[in-house]
DNA sequence: CTTAGGG
DNA sequence: CCCTAAG
């Protein structure tokens, strides 16, 4: 929890830092279990008043407060199982340093005070649940919401993502999270819950029984009951503006969307989420809303169901991506990568690396793992096109889900220039080099270029052809990973092959490779001689049988033009004869 | 590390 | 292309 407390703090400060100091109340006492505590986000005003947070505040702080919440999660979930008493005390720390959902002030200590829910209560939670996105999977009304946040959790608790505390902030949700994961605990820890529902509960019933209960009134209930201009009016506390909307759905789905986007933002999407931040939260919410119920099942205990919910979910957004990785890591990555990842992932854990790399699976994460700086810098640029500000924290997180996207495009043909490049210089050609021959990339189009532009001049007698062949990117980093798809040889490559065979003789595979090929990275000089070997072979069949050209043709690899193959032939003469002599 | 050769 | 032995 130490290092929980940090990041807060951390958190703390960026929120402050960012336009103005937005800072997180916690209002009412944080100490019992009984006693539910409400927070409310409000901004510091340059006159030291308290204004409530604005939309965009909001968000950031829910950016925050998700990663947060899923670390509370995890931590809380595990605690939970070994006690939760002890665990309360780290929670409401946590809960004090980070804000939480924004309630409205005065409700704040009503709630305390009264058990009962009434009008006030019920608004105070739905503003509650929006801010603090608790999320009970039974929130009805805005399971997207839910399932997104526990989406979240769940996918950090797949990777394991203990990490980030650093970027992570503890918890504001605490309470949320607690109902969500623990909720099983019969103890429960209830501070939030309590809150946003009410103390009653807290006290007795088991977590369950709880925690549907809340869904119900806040989702279904508040909702529900409000009339339109309270859902207006809810509507504005959560997103800080007016909104003209009348429809009663709508608004209910919006609020509660609102909250899912929020958790959503955070942890994985954030162009996304971006979209609808920027663009309106309005149309944002629409799509998100789709959630349509989620129905999870959860209650409960939900932290684990929640949790393989979500996290399919989370695949399911990740499966764009995964392709790419799967492609990158056959290419190059496996070998070393995956063992690597791993490796890391465990250690960011201790460390409370900024990395959220756990996030991927090992497998998958491959491609930004490769190595901790490539991820970085990849991802920074990246995140810096799509996203406006972010705490750099989070972006570490989302890095990877930005990555992978980017591959995905890049491999789908769209890659970014900058992506391509930043891909290169970070993690090197292997990608590259996987993509390369079956599909062609922009990326391998241009390197081929680059490699073609050195070339050419040898191509003098080469075809057009050539350049079709991919080249990609082959990545050979250094050693471990090789090329597997093989890249065809272009004419042009054979004909610089031949010339620098000419030039520093056969067997001088180092010497050609570094100054005929050294623009093309992925030919090795094994490759060079692996290459001359064969164009000897066909030489020779060619010469010997009498059809030259139709046993060419017939092996189904590019037609060299017959001057190649002569040349080649008269090579391999000349060595036989002089083999050192000559050069 | 670079070659040469085999798979 | 990959892998390995050998210089």
């Amino acid at each position: 929890m130490g290092t929980v407390g940090g990041n807060v703090k951390d958190c703390r400060e960026m929120f402050e830092g960012s336009a103005a100091q937005t800072r997180i109340t916690p209002f009412s006492s944080t100490n019992q279990i009984k006693n539910p505590v409400a927070y409310k986000l409000v901004r510091v005003a340059g006159d030291g008043r308290l204004v409530p947070a604005t939309d965009e505040e909001i968000f950031k702080v829910n950016e925050t407060d998700m990663h947060t919440a899923s670390d509370a999660c995890q931590s809380v979930g595990s605690l939970s199982a070994q006690g939760l008493p002890s665990q309360l005390p780290q929670l409401e720390e946590t809960s004090q340093g980070l804000l939480q959902s924004g309630c409205v002030e005065p409700y704040t200590e009503q709630v305390n005070s009264q058990p009962e829910y009434n009008e006030q209560m019920l608004q105070k939670v739905e503003q509650d649940e929006r801010l603090a996105m608790v999320h009970s999977p039974h929130m009805l009304s805005a399971p997207d919401a839910n399932s997104q946040c526990c989406n979240e959790t769940s996918m950090f608790n797949e990777d394991h993502v203990h990490h980030e505390p650093s970027l992570q902030q503890p918890i504001p949700f605490s309470s949320d999270v607690q109902n969500g994961c623990n909720v099983d605990q019969s103890n429960t820890v209830e501070p939030c819950s309590n809150a946003a529902a009410s103390p009653k509960e807290t006290a007795a019933p088991p977590a369950d029984a709880q925690r549907p209960d809340f869904s119900l009134v806040r989702g279904e209930i508040c909702l529900n009951n409000l009339p339109i201009k309270a859902l207006q009016e809810t509507f504005k506390a959560t997103f800080g503006r007016e909104t003209t909307v009348k429809d009663k759905t709508w608004l209910k789905r919006r609020i509660t969307t609102g909250l899912t986007n929020s958790c959503n933002v955070p942890t994985t999407n954030l162009t996304i989420k971006d979209k609808k931040l920027v663009g309106n939260q309005d149309k944002a919410n629409d799509a998100p809303p789709s959630s349509t119920d989620n129905s999870n099942g959860h209650s409960n205990a939900s932290g684990h169901s929640l949790t393989e919910d979500f996290s399919s979910e989370e695949r399911a957004a990740k499966r764009v991506r995964k392709p790419t990785r799967r492609y990158i890591e056959e290419l190059s990555e496996n070998d070393e990568k995956q063992p690597v990842v791993t490796s890391k992932d465990q250690k960011l854990s201790e460390k409370s690396d900024v990395r959220s790399i756990s996030v991927s699976l090992g497998t998958r994460v491959t491609v930004t793992r490769v190595v901790s700086l490539a991820g970085s810098e990849i991802e920074v640029p990246y995140v810096s096109l799509v996203r406006r500000s972010r705490p750099r924290e989070n972006i570490m997180a989302l890095m990877e889900c930005h990555s992978s996207c980017l591959e995905a495009k890049a491999s789908s043909g769209e890659s970014n220039m900058l992506y391509s490049e930043v891909l290169k210089s970070a993690s090197g050609p292997d990608q590259k080099e996987s993509a390369t021959s079956s599909s062609n990339n922009e990326e391998d189009v241009l390197t081929e270029v680059d490699q073609d532009m050195e070339t050419e001049n040898i191509d003098s007698s080469g075809n057009s052809s050539d350049d079709n062949n991919n080249i990609g990117l082959p990545t050979m980093q250094g050693g471990g990973l090789r090329r597997k798809h093989h890249r065809a040889w272009t004419l042009s490559e054979v004909t610089q092959l031949v010339e620098g065979v000419a030039k520093y003789g056969a067997g001088k595979w180092s010497e050609i490779k570094n100054l005929s090929f050294s623009s093309h990275s992925y030919r090795t000089p094994v490759d060079l001689k692996d290459k001359w070997r064969n164009l000897l072979l066909r030489t020779n069949f060619a010469q010997s049988p009498s059809n030259i050209m139709g046993s060419l043709k017939k092996h189904g690899s590019m037609h060299i033009p017959m001057q190649l193959l002569l040349q080649v032939r008269e090579l391999a003469e000349k060595q036989a004869l002089v083999p050192r002599n000559h050069r």
